[in-house]
DNA sequence: ATTATCTATAGATCTATAGATAATGC
DNA sequence: ATTATCTATAGATCTATAGATAATGC
């Protein structure tokens, strides 16, 4: 039954991770939580930059089933962006994934390379989700063809990652997915065929 | 002569703190790069927060010399969406102090009081740059008014926040001002009348 | 007198390992 | 046999303080 344990310590993981930042989160807090000893902990995870690995991966195999669907059907053209916002408003519904994410994206900058390399390719697919929605729509005939497809998928991402930290230093005021609804729909609207 | 010294743990300091985050930071290392002991600093600032602080009233200072200029004049209406593309240009050519908002934007999250007192009170300075900008644009008949001023002022600032996160993961590929400009540009043109 | 330093050190972390013991799975 | 635990501890930090000494400013 290693495996019940495994994603226990995971799951109190993410809480100290989101509450902490990587620096600042304890093994042992997190062994405390998890009902074992520090060293207990250590046997499941050998370091903690594993643990921060094992986090992630769950983390991202969630959202990967909340953008894809159980079928893991790719959601095409205008579909895709629609799919994207629902994702997002679910997020925004979870404190503590929007704080994880906030809190990982800035020591990804600083640290080393698990969390460097998590965010950077969480960010390249995400601006392949966006440009591959904005070329199928246009080849649908549902948008024009957007002029620089990257850039605005570099200021979907940035948009998002940014109010990740108004909403954490001010949740009542700041209502996240609707801001990040808005604005996909400005960019859509932009592109729309008359 | 204590204040060249002060300025020049300051300087030291800010490298400090968006190299490794205010936790990472060491003061040790800060008081080696300064060239006097750890308890020669701690004589200075008396605890690590105090130096922070240091570090960010420095900071400010700097942004409000650059945002209002010398004369200390607040630029109105279009000229202060100008004035803020310009500062945008002028600090995104400066690594070491994107780091250090990006840095300690997410740290403010976790972190104690003075990271996040300060933070709250930058993104409320900024929105009212912005929303103040708005009103005056439109009461002196250059735009329309906003419906939702505050959003745009929000989405604005959220832009910024997450632009300097990707700057960093990916200083080649992503044009911070380029991109701010261009969105600043996209909102006025959207309240232009015809 | 006050300000600026230094050495030495207390006291609190933290991660990771060594080595022993109990529980599980063939 | 292997897997899961534990206690004890090494070894590396880090901040902040105590207490002494040198330099500076009236």
């Amino acid at each position: 039954m290693g495996d019940a344990r495994r994603a226990r310590i995971v799951e109190v993981a993410t809480r100290e991770f989101a509450q902490h930042g990587y620096r600042g989160a304890s093994i042992a807090r997190i062994a405390e939580s998890a009902g074992l000893s520090q060293p207990g902990l250590l046997h499941h995870f050998r370091t903690k930059e594993r643990l921060l690995t094992a986090v992630l991966e769950v983390r991202d195999a969630r959202d990967a089933e909340r953008f894809f669907g159980e079928a893991g059907t790719r959601p095409r053209g205008l579909a895709a962006f629609e799919r994207l916002q629902d994702l997002v408003d679910r997020n925004s519904r979870e404190p503590l994934l929007v704080q994880l994410l906030a809190v990982l994206s800035t020591e990804a900058v600083i640290g080393g390379d698990p969390a460097r390399r998590w965010l950077r390719e969480r960010h390249r697919l995400m601006r392949t989700v966006i440009t591959d929605g904005l070329r199928e729509a246009a080849d649908a005939g549902d948008l024009r063809p957007a002029a620089d497809p990257d850039t605005q998928a570099d200021r979907l991402i940035a948009l998002l990652d940014g109010l990740r930290i108004q909403w954490l230093l001010d949740p009542d005021r700041v209502d996240m997915a609707r801001i990040f609804r808005l604005s996909v729909d400005d960019l859509i609207t932009s592109l729309r065929l008359h």
